[in-house]
DNA sequence: AAGCAGATTGAAAGCGGTTTCAATTTCGGT
DNA sequence: ACCGAAATTGAAACCGCTTTCAATCTGCTT
């Protein structure tokens, strides 16, 4: 099955270029005699436009960007998988291709500055920010629309003006610390992501915070920060619990760090529910539990999917309408009650 | 910051496109001299060549496309993000940028046509492929590069010609097979992934073949095969130990199905290693394990960003080369010891 | 039958580059 | 000073499509 060019199916019909594509575009000065001649024609050589000779026409490449940051152990974060997905959905129901480029933290900003110089992509979605994230800058100097996946934390700076979509950090371990305090525990640890994340200073903030207005101390050896990893909550955990006093429950940022913790738990002859109380932040890594009746974990839950969704809208929304102002959505989180929590020492009815 | 055109900054540095265009590409025909004004003006009026310009003229497109197959649950593989962002470094190692598109099974086989004839694409990367899989003759009569992570078991035709690259599923199992019994287990179970996979099948004949080498029966309810989730091990260990006999040592598909089966020993007070043995196939889901002394599982271990590097090097190559010949490599996995195995009933030095 | 509006059709000009091929310039040799 | 070869440069064609604008073809009015 060879390629045809719009030039080869003209000829084979005796028509003109002109009046081909206006028949395939569906043009109203088409005859719908001609139209349906063509139609079957082009089905019959198995004639396609060239996306390529089409984008060049319209000055658009019709493609948004992800840029993914490969950091120096490879790591990459799994649910990247899920929020692609989800911004995946979006981009073909309108058209739209993704492009996805691998950069080293060295060569990423000039990954973003070459896309976009040489018109690959329409717009960029941005993942994973960190305080006063330098693409931002860059991407507002460059001008071409994008969408940041959460929020950047600017210093000293004037409020930065950008599109983004977050989850409610704060509120979401608001309502998890708070959970924790009401069913009787004091002694709460905190395992977090690293605080270079914004996601995490946000976290850590909340925890504080609501702990302060609670009037419950905070030992900060048990404020733990490090990766998002199964065993980086295994050794936390083992932190926390070799010394004769030991925390009655804990808050976690991921599944991971979950499950870890758990372990490390199992080992020492405790049990999550009964002697230790542990609420993690979920992203709902789909595949991972399949409505189980009682979820294994109490979380916090909030669907990477869907933000993927929703922050494929909002940049391709921003990109069709030419709309130059500022979007913000901010997604709240669930608490999930799992066998993960009980009472503590301090619960009373 | 505006985007200049190649005929803006000629004009701009009072030469022809010709000398541009050539001095930008570091043709020998122009003088050293000129070809450092014409970078410099580059640099100074921001000028990128338009890559769609660029694809059109050298008439490819520089891209290699991925299909990701959205299943009627929304549930994507965890481990695709690894396998992505290995083919991805080679991609932009070589130039070549990466298209991601999602497909429900419905849409799949039109995804790839439609790719590849409109040209976005010059050739195709295929992921979790089924027996007879369709997506494989599709390519083959549209006459474009691919090559496939996996096999396609082909059941009454001949065999398929294609490029793949695949892990050596059979010669894994047989070696976690044996050295279970070598360890002096008998009564082994097996939870595998869904049959309808390949790798599923090749696990399964593998593990078969293996205990009827070494006359050792096989419980046919001890071959349990569903999701590769944490919920389904879980699930699975339930139904392997709710009855007066369970076996002493298990053969499972992936370090999730680990996870949810030692979650279920757990709660029965069976600790791996000690009263079960465990080993899964371990695709090394980066972040998830770092660097511990002793793995908590033993597993079979074979890199997934390893196979996507591997891949893509290949298929880049026949695209390159324009070589029709047919590549296929097989990568072995790596028996790791770790925490979760010990000797069984029938141990004799 | 002439005149004209409205409906179809097509030639040609881009879109932004690369490359062929011809034209011009430079330079060594005599 | 003159000639031809080598080095440099540029005009124009082309990649495959869309779209402007002019040309042709209808059918209807008077």
């Amino acid at each position: 099955m060879k390629k045809t060019s719009l030039k080869e199916l003209a000829e084979y019909l005796g028509l003109s270029q002109t009046t081909v594509s206006r028949g395939l575009a569906d043009y109203p000065e088409v005859t719908s005699r001609t139209k349906e001649r063509i139609r079957e024609a082009a089905r019959k050589l198995n004639y396609a436009p060239s996306s390529t000779a089409q984008k060049l026409v319209h000055g658009k490449s019709l493609t948004i960007g992800h840029v993914i940051r490969l950091s120096a152990h490879m790591t990459l974060n799994p649910f990247y998988a899920d929020f692609i997905a989800g911004a995946g959905e979006v981009y073909s129901k309108s058209g739209y291709d993704m492009l996805i480029s691998m950069a080293t933290p060295d060569h990423e900003l000039q990954t973003y500055r070459d896309l976009a110089n040489s018109q690959k992509v329409d717009g960029f979605i941005l993942s994973e920010p960190v305080p006063d994230d330098p693409r931002i800058d860059l991407l507002l100097e460059l001008q071409i629309p994008f969408a940041l996946h959460g929020r950047s934390h600017a210093q000293n700076k004037p409020a930065k003006t950008y599109n983004w979509l977050d989850v409610n950090n704060k509120g979401g371990f608001e309502i998890a610390t708070s959970y924790l305090l009401a069913q009787g525990h004091r002694d709460i640890a905190l395992v977090n992501g690293l605080e270079t994340f914004d996601f995490a200073i946000r976290r850590k903030a909340a925890f504080l915070e609501t702990m302060k207005a609670h009037r419950t101390p905070i030992r900060s050896d048990w404020l733990i920060s490090g990766d998002l990893s199964e065993h980086a909550g295994f050794e936390a955990a083992c932190r926390l619990f070799s010394h004769e006093k030991s925390p009655t429950a804990i808050l976690c940022s991921s599944v991971f760090l979950a499950m870890g913790i758990q372990r490390a738990l199992s080992d020492r002859g405790k049990i999550l529910g009964r002697d230790v109380s542990l609420i993690c932040w979920d992203d709902c890594l789909s595949g991972f539990h399949k409505s189980t009746s009682t979820p294994q974990f109490t979380s916090m839950q909030s669907s990477i999917y869907a933000a993927g969704t929703g922050i494929a809208t909002l940049l391709l929304d921003k990109i069709d309408t030419q709309d130059k102002s500022i979007s913000t959505q901010l997604l709240e989180a669930e608490l999930v009650l799992g066998q993960s929590t009980g009472t503590g020492p301090y619960y009373q009815e």
